[in-house]
DNA sequence: AATAAAATTAGTATAATACTAATTGTTAGA
DNA sequence: TCTAACAATTAGTATTATACTAATTTTATT
């Protein structure tokens, strides 16, 4: 797998924390990441090029690949933001640390680290561990 | 303080960890990172617009910037290194995957998070924890 | 001084990022 | 159904980081 930019990242990470059932719109996306759509359109055929997401029918749809690529993010992201909340960090101030470089983490390592740790589920604060 | 890139991260690390009292060299550096010397220039010159090193006769000198930037990823290298080596991985490996993001984690996180593990100064295997 | 090695300049290219302005498409209300 | 509003897309431009080759200049070493 190609390795991701931040952006991408971001983008990839938006496009699957949306609560609602229906597809996140493009005007979303860029709301998100705060630019305008033709930037937002941009990272968002960056993801399809990678086989990310795909364009059907108007949607994005993520594939088997980019839910993958997901999941590795996200426990990245826990793993190390359990380890700085352990740490004394704030859970907000941990999560825009983590954001920086979880994408960046080899999902083997994060894994090993994630045990090392103790497979943390929750946060300390008792909330649970958020993305974005 | 600007942020650095990966090069440059490379670039100012790689200056920084010479055993000799000489100065490194242009095409020592670009040996280190593996691209042409041209290539290396550019990166060194963006190093001086971030005031981390400067062109004293010829010769390249780091700036007190430059070496507190410097510490600072040394530092949370060691710091999340010593994390990945305790949680089973390798040394050579930890330090690859280390240098993919150490240079984009807050000094303050490092130094909680490095509290938090108790301040390992020798990686698990007794071999001092070097970074490059 | 002559040659070899190193550094620099000039020129080019690509990928990621981001914008505005203009256009096209969609949709919901009158 | 028509149209106004909103959304998406295209076109065009710009910047920054990255990297190369080829040519030139500078610096050392015989």
């Amino acid at each position: 797998m190609e390795k991701l930019t931040q952006r991408e990242r971001d983008c990839l990470v938006a496009i699957l924390s949306v609560n609602s059932e229906f597809p996140i719109r493009l005007s979303e996306i860029a709301n998100k990441l705060s630019v305008r759509s033709p930037t937002a359109l941009n990272v968002i055929k960056r993801l399809s090029e990678k086989n990310l997401i795909k364009d059907k029918g108007g949607m994005i749809i993520v594939t088997k690949e980019g839910k993958k690529v997901y999941k590795e993010i996200i426990e990245a992201h826990r793993c190390f933001e359990a380890l700085l909340t352990e740490s004394g960090i704030s859970l907000d101030e941990a999560c825009k640390q983590v954001r920086k470089f979880d994408y960046l983490i080899d999902p083997n390592t994060a894994s090993k680290v994630l045990s090392h740790i103790g497979n943390p589920k929750l946060s300390k604060h008792g909330r649970k561990v958020i993305v974005n």
